[in-house]
DNA sequence: AAGAATGTTAGTATAATACTAATTTATGGC
DNA sequence: GCCATAAATTAGTATTATACTAACATTCTT
């Protein structure tokens, strides 16, 4: 088993979700915002940053953060995962706020072949509650 | 909401659960026999205990660990959310050994009530795949 | 009472998280 | 190009959780 998102920190999922949700090509997150989304100080964003450099999942300079290779298929792969978890909080009766939280708490700590069989048992939806594709977001 | 076990780490979480299941009225779970079962030195253990007590969830002394009524409560939750993920992923095609673990990643970290709302939807079997009752396993 | 088993202290270390204050490095307007 | 502001970074500190070994204390058993 490779470099799994298994091994991130909640907060380092959080990152990793932001740049990957909040970020775009033309116009990737900046440090600052990305403090400002996780509401904490730029030292301690950096300083996770620099944790999720050495794990290969994205690259940073001047405030500029990209995903590598690597980290935009691990976040994808929790996004998949989050939604399939939403989906079933959702389809179980669970609000949709409440839903995205509690998926958020778990999302990065379950195997994606679970989610995947989950996936199957729920129906398949193609679609997260937000409306959102649950497979193949890129 | 009080004391939940949802400020538990994940250590803390293992203990909950071993001295819930593996220790009795009569043979309460002792700290070396505690320490073998998560396989770390009995001072490490000693200080996971401490903390847990500082948080209500159990006593100790000269090695007596024992759950606190509030304890007994947390661990029942955790465990019936436990058995709750573990049903569905079995339900899912998952296989057993991999539930359970995947399953102690994240009991812990969900709310009783979207568990709840996720057993009625998954047809609310009475026990577990190991056999056990979902709720109720006093 | 001695020895073995068990628990506890003391001391140390590391990783993750978080902050403030100060400094450096852009960037943009003039 | 220069300066002011904005943005990023460094430095320094603190806390919590985890974990270890070695030493010491306590308790139990024979």
């Amino acid at each position: 088993m490779a470099i799994n998102e298994r091994y991130l920190t909640k907060r380092e999922r959080d990152c990793m979700v932001s740049i990957r949700e909040k970020g775009t090509e033309d116009f990737p997150l900046r440090l600052n915002e990305l403090a400002g989304i996780l509401k904490i100080s730029s030292p301690t964003t950096l300083n996770i940053l620099r944790r999720l450099e050495v794990k290969g999942m994205i690259t940073s300079s001047r405030g500029m953060i990209k995903l590598t290779e690597t980290g935009r298929e691990s976040a994808d792969r929790i996004l998949k995962i989050h939604r399939v978890y939403e989906s079933l909080f959702c389809q179980s009766g669970v609000s949709e706020k409440m839903a995205c939280n509690e998926a958020s708490l778990v999302d990065y700590l379950t195997e994606e072949q679970t989610a995947e069989m989950v996936l199957h048992r729920i129906g398949d939806p193609k679609i997260c509650p937000h409306g959102k594709p649950i497979r193949d977001d890129s």
